[in-house]
DNA sequence: CGTATCTTGACACCGGTTCTCATCCTAGCC
DNA sequence: GGCTAGGATGAGAACCGGTGTCAAGATACG
């Protein structure tokens, strides 16, 4: 099967690391490249009909996350959910739906990205704090609860 | 002892849904109000000299999330940590450290948040999705950690 | 003061995540 | 190809934050 680019990219993060890019991580970074936005150990359990066990799924999350493949995101029920990182899928935020809960990528146009950074400088630059990245998410209720509820 | 104005709404608040304002529940509104920023069941626990047990912080923090007294606020580690809503404390967003773990509420001026309104109307429309609150974190080193590291 | 109801506190329980360890697989070498 | 060392896997136990249960205590109202 072709791998494609950002698999490359994940494979060649993880030599660097000399960590091996087995089956069940392979799937794994297949699964999150195929979603929409970020999935849950369980999620992606489903997602790959159990071919993995949860132990190893949780391993794995674990890895890449240290190895900043992935970067976990904190959520409603306590769970974490995990989603490739930003140099890897590209920078974008969040639409978080209160109802159901999916969340949903968007992004943004270039134009008002760069209305946000300037937003984020001048939000750190009294505060003598030094901005690395931000984060925009937005609640409220996604169209399908909306229309279903 | 002098009852702060905002007791008084959060008081208000639980009258109105006959719900009474105990001295646990006293204590806890008191302890979030003194802190800068976010805190887990734990941290109130300790606030509060173990004063109120963990089943009933835990019940208290259930109850006044349910009546949008208080908000959760999802983050590392897994656990939980609440704040005052918007309405008592105030519309802000947050500086949060990654080197100290510390978030910092920062307040941005009227026409900022005016800009991020309008981004977020542009972000939902196409998506058909209803917009209800937003949060802005920027992420990096803060201040502190900045001089010493 | 009495009673109905709300609240509390102690503890059992639950579910997500992490840890453990024996087994399996991969990479490198002969 | 077969051998070996060390990483990776899989199953299940352990762990821990958070929730549910229920008897005992506090509160409002008459």
């Amino acid at each position: 099967m072709a791998t494609s680019q950002i698999e490359q990219q994940v494979m060649l993060r993880l030599n660097s690391a000399e960590v091996r890019y087995t089956k069940g991580r392979r799937l794994l970074v297949q699964a999150l490249q195929q979603s929409d936005g970020p999935r849950s150990a369980r999620d992606l359990h489903g997602d790959l009909e159990e071919a993995v066990p949860m132990s190893s799924i949780y391993r794995t999350l674990t890895t890449m996350s240290d190895l900043g493949i992935l970067v976990p995101h904190h959520g409603r029920g306590g769970n974490i959910r995990y989603e490739l990182a930003e140099w890897l899928m590209g920078h974008h935020h969040h639409l978080i739906c209160r109802s159901c809960g999916t969340i949903d990528d968007i992004e943004l146009t270039e134009h008002t990205e760069s209305i946000i950074d300037s937003l984020v400088s001048a939000a750190t630059e009294e505060k003598g704090f030094t901005a690395a990245g931000h984060s925009f998410e937005i609640d409220g209720v996604c169209a399908s609860c909306a229309g279903s509820g």
